[in-house]
DNA sequence: GCTTTCTTTTAACAAATGTTAAAAAGTAGT
DNA sequence: ACTACTTTTTAACATTTGTTAAAAGAAAGC
């Protein structure tokens, strides 16, 4: 429990006090790879938090999986649009290895928002943070060659690459995974 | 003060009491065609939100123009990197009509995030629909085509193409003006 | 060590999109 | 109605990316 701790923190400065009614609620999960963590067209109103491992998010496209999404140490995991609108998601989120996560369900954190400020705010800022994020996500997706996808990628995490299955991380960039073998071997 | 108050209490119902404090924060603005709300590269911590009128926001990429959103009527406006990390925001917000505004600056938005329950989940979840807004944003522009995106865009938002030049939306395809100038030939 | 299977690269061709420039259509002001 | 200006469409060609299939390489099981 040393990660899911620190992070926590950071999002938003809590008091011992919240910190703990926060932490109360949290669920250990040890998970195998290739574990399906949430089904697209479920609603899974949990949120994750991943202590070690590497997950992805990802659509079908005309049969073709789409990862959208990479969440490895550190991150944390929902489908938001259960978590926060009850409602499916669009992605399946699938373990790329052995991971060990924290869970928190949506009906819990509910209830602590409703009667704590602090963690009301903290929560008010995990959304904010993850929103962003994702809109830097979509400029950078909207205005972004899938080379230079490919380089930030690389500068901002190099571990990836070591980790990942290039098909996956084509269809993140953008692009078939032909096309990014090519960018690849013009690299070299 | 019609669609505000409307809008305000969508996101999150309020009591009288709490609305009353988010209202006396709010700033009515009457602004021209073309004016820039917030310039590129500027910390810009304000929520604005559109009574009338429609605004862009747009990067330089190369010396063109490519725009990653729109906001008309009852749309929350924001740098959401100004208003929520205090960065400077990657986007210029360029009103396309004369338009009507509210705005509230975020140090008030954060005094009473520190002091009124209700209003800081109020912040959350207005933080949360704006985070699954833009994710369905990203994964719309990752795994649909031009052509689908701009059907979806006639489908959900018809008037747009009354309002904003093609060129504009073009970009916001991810395409050139040429290309979207295809895909509509290919439509007729 | 040798299959077997999965992943990545390469090749050849087709389709889509970008680029540049010009033409056409539409607007605004006089 | 005319001009000046802006926006949209069209055309020709270059470039990029997709598609399909095969080859090469890497990993896993026996």
């Amino acid at each position: 429990m040393e990660k899911v701790l620190v992070k926590l923190k950071e999002v938003y400065p809590l008091s011992g006090a919240a910190l703990g009614k926060l932490i109360a609620k949290l669920q250990a999960l040890s998970l195998p790879k290739g574990y399906i963590l949430v089904r697209e067209g479920t609603v899974a109103n949990k949120l994750y938090f991943m202590e070690k491992g590497i997950a992805r998010s990802f659509c079908y496209k005309d049969g073709k999986e789409i990862t959208f999404w990479f969440g490895a140490e550190g991150s944390f995991i929902s489908s938001y649009n259960g978590y926060i609108a009850n409602k499916p998601g669009y992605g399946t989120i699938e373990l790329l290895e052995d991971c060990i996560l924290f869970s928190i369900d949506q009906a819990s954190m509910q209830a602590l928002f409703q009667t704590d400020l602090e963690l009301a705010n903290w929560g008010r800022k995990l959304a904010e943070l993850e929103l962003i994020k994702t809109e830097q996500l979509l400029i950078s997706q909207l205005f972004k060659t899938a080379h230079e996808k490919y380089q930030d990628l690389l500068a901002e995490n190099p571990g990836l690459l070591q980790r990942v299955q290039l098909g996956h991380i084509a269809s993140y960039l953008g692009v078939t995974q032909v096309t990014l073998s090519r960018i690849r071997t013009k690299m070299k």
